[in-house]
DNA sequence: TCGATGTGTCAACAGTTGTTCACTAAAAAT
DNA sequence: ATTTTTAGTGAACAACTGTTGACACATCGA
């Protein structure tokens, strides 16, 4: 269904494609890419991961379930590493946000919109962070919220250094920050479960003004006795 | 597991038991119960609703899978009442929450220790309600959607009339209190995944804390012409 | 060129799944 | 007192599950 170009695991990375491993290599990669495909095309079918088959996922894979073995120890296993790979996502995405540089004038509409679109692009990924955030799989669920943890000290991070909220202290602004990234995986859930040709732009408004209200009494934070 | 005081359907409502009803009526009730009773229990051990399955169920019930048909079509159907039971808890929340009045002095974090009490005291509920929101089945997740957001116009009218945000138009309260309940409902999964014997108090703080910036903010809100 | 490595295949296993049908026995209706 | 209704049982079904072991055969290092 999609070709993806996923970053090898391997110590030397090439410049552009996957050529540089060894024929065999890219064989397994590929089988191993089909299998992790196929159990996000299945969750975009509206299954939750926790209920996928291994024999299920090796189907749409088109592999035998035996190959299965080859790649992972079980589908849990599978499961974490699409934690890692979705994770991956997120920082691409903030990655990409820190490069576009902060234009404080509507900035919340335009990190909103690009958000919003970034979220389309890489449905699968965020279909299963925000899916299996919460409920499913314990260790899974922990293991996203380890990331998304992660995710939000490095926004904090970011906006400490672009200075917004002089005013706050790190504690106070990661807090802040966890306001916001989970605030933002809620609106992600909503888009993704727009109808396919409805238009996203009530949610992204949704989105902007509560984030807004977020910012706004950002502003106003005073750190107090208690 | 747990002894569970259900309201019948029946247009007779008794004032305190349900010995009214048939004594077969009882039994069909008390065994409906043991189901819906088994499902959550089985969610309670880290198990998301859509993986479990029919005789998993009965067995944990302790009854024969055949009985199942006798109260629901399938699992399925199991869902959608457990949707609906699990908002009956909500707004008994809301209710008893109304009844307490409104203490306008150190208000949210007075709310936010009712809330964290009503969340562990409904353990079952709101592990059903926080976990299938996002991720599982889609019907299902459309009826949790429809019942908290069906909430949280119950939650804007009441504040509505306690006037605390007088220059908020309906549409921007309501958008605020979804921002309130989504950020509520997060919490609910954080002090659920605690570990058993630990304190929600940090959890509680940063619920505090993330409150009080939305109400901050919310406080400085107008509507804008965009 | 030859042996080693390892990905993918095939066949088979014991166990579980959802669903059906005919049946029992107790309660309700007559 | 007799018939009807029905919640729960038990056996059986085809289909599916995760996992195993042995095998084929292309690629690799020598």
């Amino acid at each position: 269904m999609s070709v993806r170009s996923r970053q090898p695991s391997g110590p030397e990375i090439p410049a552009s494609e996957e050529e540089v491993l060894p024929a065999r290599g890219q064989r397994k990669q590929r089988t191993r890419d089909a299998l992790i495909d196929a159990a996000l095309q299945l969750m975009n079918e509206g299954r939750s991961f926790n209920s996928l088959g291994l024999r299920e996922i090796t189907r749409v894979a088109g592999v035998v379930p035996t190959s299965f073995y080859r790649h992972f120890r079980d589908t849990h296993e599978l499961g974490l590493v699409l934690v890692e790979e979705s994770a991956l996502t997120l920082r691409r995405m903030l990655r990409e946000a820190r490069r576009a540089g902060a234009p404080v004038k509507d900035m919340i509409r335009r990190s909103v919109q690009v958000y919003s679109a970034f979220v389309l692009a890489n449905r699968l990924h965020f279909l299963f962070i925000a899916g299996e955030r919460t409920g499913g799989s314990p260790v899974i669920r922990g293991a996203i919220r380890n990331e998304v943890d992660q995710f939000t000290a490095e926004l904090t991070q970011d906006l400490r250094h672009l200075a917004i909220f002089p005013q706050l202290t790190p504690d106070s602004l990661q807090m802040i920050c966890g306001l916001v990234v989970s605030t933002m995986l809620n609106g992600a859930t909503d888009i993704l479960d727009l109808p396919p040709d409805d238009s996203a732009q009530p949610l992204e408004d949704n989105l902007v003004h509560q984030l807004r209200v977020i910012f706004l009494g950002a502003q106003l934070w005073r750190d107090e006795i208690s």
